[in-house]
DNA sequence: CAGTGGTCTAGACCACATC
DNA sequence: ATGTGGTCTAGACCACTGG
C-alpha cells in the first residue's frame, strides 16, 4: 500500500525569490515603469546565485508581471505606455484587420452598495460600497462596446465623473496612475445575449439584435479581485479574438 | 549616420536545435504519447551541452508541443490521453461549472469544393476537394454546439460517416490517431449572430436566438492550416471562456 | 537501483543600449 | 567603456519514476 500522500512540500528556491520579488511589487517598492533592480544586485540582496535570481525574474516576465529589455534593464509591467501594453486586456478587433484602439465614452458614474453575487466576485460583503460606471468604446466613430464596471469604493476614494472623463487611453492606466490599482490578469466567460432596449439605443442596434456578453473578472497582486465588469459587444465590424495553443 | 538598418541575423543555438527537433517531430520521428529522446542523447546527437537541448525542450513544450515528465521522460504531445489535454482545444465549458466532457454526434459529412474563403484560409486553391461535415455537441443530453467543419480532402483521405461516427472522444484525437494530422495551435474570432432555422432546430432554440459564432482555423507543425471550423454556441447552460495575462 | 527531468551554481562570452 | 539582459557551457546535486 502506499504511504498516505505525504504532502509535496518541496518549494524550488526560484520560486521563493519570485514570490519575494513579487512582495516588494505589490509593496510598490518600484514603480510602474520603473527598472528593477539588476540581477546581480538582487542576487546579492537575497543571497542567492544570479542565474536563480534569472529564473525568478523570467516566471515574473512570463505572468507580465515585468518586462525584460536586453540592454535595458527589467521594468515593472504598466498599462500607460503608447505601445500595445496600453490595451493588453483588449480582446476586441476590427473585423477588417485595421490596427486601431478604440475611443473611450463615459456613460455614467454612480455609487452603489454590492450585490450578493458582485460582493462575491469582488471578496467584499453585500452592500458594502461599490461605484458602478458604464462606458461606450467607439472605433472609427461608432459604438461597438457597452461596458458596465463595478468598483470596490475602498480602492478608488475620488473617483467623479470628472476625473474619469478627463482621461483619454485605457481604463487600467488611468485606474493605475491615479489609484494605484495594477490589474495583472482577468477571468472571461462569453455569452451571446439579445440586446435591451436601453443597451441597444447606446450600441446603435436593434433591440433583441445579437450581442456578445463578456463578463470579466480583473485581478491584482495576490489574485485580490478588483473589478468586475460586463461588456457588451456588437460585433457588426468587431470581433473578439482569441489563440488557442 | 547609423547604418542602414542591417539585417537582424542572430539566431541563438538552442532555437535553432528548437528547430531541428521541431522539424523530426514533424516528420513523425516519434509518435505521439511517445518519448522523444533524452537530453543526454539530444546533446550528442546535436553536439551541444545539455542546457542548451533543454532550453530548445522548453520552448517545445511552453507551445505545447511536447510535455515534459520528471522522471519519466519528454513526450510528443497528444490529443488522445484520457486527461484534458485530449479537450486542450475546449473552450466550452457549463455554466454551473461541472467539470463534464460534451458528447459528439455526427450530423453528416459530404466531399465539396473549397469557396474562395475556405480556400484561402486553407491555402488550397478554389474548387479543391474538401470535406464538410457537421456535428453536435452535448452536455448532458442538451444540443450545445453545432459545428461545421471543412477539411482539406488530401489531407484525410479516406474519411467516411461511418469512420467518423465510431469514433467516441475528441474530433482531434480522431484526426491524429487515423490520419497524423496533429492539431497544435488555433485562431479564433468570436461573433454574436442569430440562429437560422436549421442551426436552431439542431440546437433546440428558437430560431434568430442569439448565439455565439466561433470562427476557428487550426494548424499543424510549420503553421499549416489543416481544418475551417464555425461552431455554434447556444450559451444556455454554457459558456465560452478565456484567461487574460 | 539507475535513469529521467529539475534546480542551483559559476564562469565566460555575446548582443544591445547608453554614455 | 560600461552596464544590462541573453546565451552557452560544465558540473553537482535534488526530486521523481519505475524496475
Amino acid at each position: 500500500m502506499p504511504p498516505p500522500a505525504s504532502p509535496p512540500t518541496f518549494r524550488p528556491l526560484y520560486g521563493q525569490i519570485r514570490a519575494l520579488i513579487e512582495r516588494a511589487l505589490d509593496a510598490g517598492e518600484w514603480a510602474p515603469g520603473q527598472a528593477i533592480p539588476s540581477e546581480q544586485d538582487l542576487a546579492i540582496r537575497f543571497g542567492v546565485s544570479q542565474g536563480t535570481v534569472r529564473k525568478a525574474i523570467q516566471a515574473l516576465a512570463g505572468d507580465n508581471l515585468v518586462v525584460r529589455r536586453q540592454g535595458k534593464g527589467t521594468f515593472v509591467a504598466t498599462h500607460t505606455e503608447e505601445t500595445a501594453s496600453n490595451f493588453r486586456f483588449l480582446r476586441i478587433r476590427r473585423n477588417d484587420g485595421r490596427a486601431e484602439y478604440p475611443r473611450s465614452r463615459l456613460i455614467d458614474l454612480a455609487r452603489a452598495r454590492a450585490s450578493a453575487e458582485i460582493a462575491r466576485l469582488l471578496s467584499l460583503k453585500t452592500g458594502d460600497p461599490i461605484f458602478l460606471l458604464r462606458r461606450v468604446l467607439e472605433y472609427g466613430g461608432s459604438p461597438a462596446v457597452l461596458d458596465r464596471i463595478a468598483l470596490p469604493a475602498a480602492l478608488f476614494r475620488g473617483l467623479t465623473r470628472e476625473r474619469c472623463a478627463a482621461h483619454a487611453g485605457s481604463m487600467y492606466g488611468f485606474f493605475e496612475t491615479e489609484f494605484g490599482v495594477r490589474m495583472l490578469r482577468a477571468d472571461e466567460r462569453l455569452h451571446a445575449v439579445a440586446a435591451d432596449a436601453d443597451s441597444a439605443a447606446l450600441l446603435n442596434v436593434a433591440a433583441g439584435a445579437p450581442l456578445l456578453a463578456v463578463d470579466r473578472v480583473a485581478y491584482t497582486y495576490a489574485d485580490r479581485p478588483v473589478e468586475v465588469r460586463r461588456g457588451l459587444c456588437a460585433t457588426r465590424r468587431e470581433h473578439y479574438w482569441n489563440t488557442l495553443t
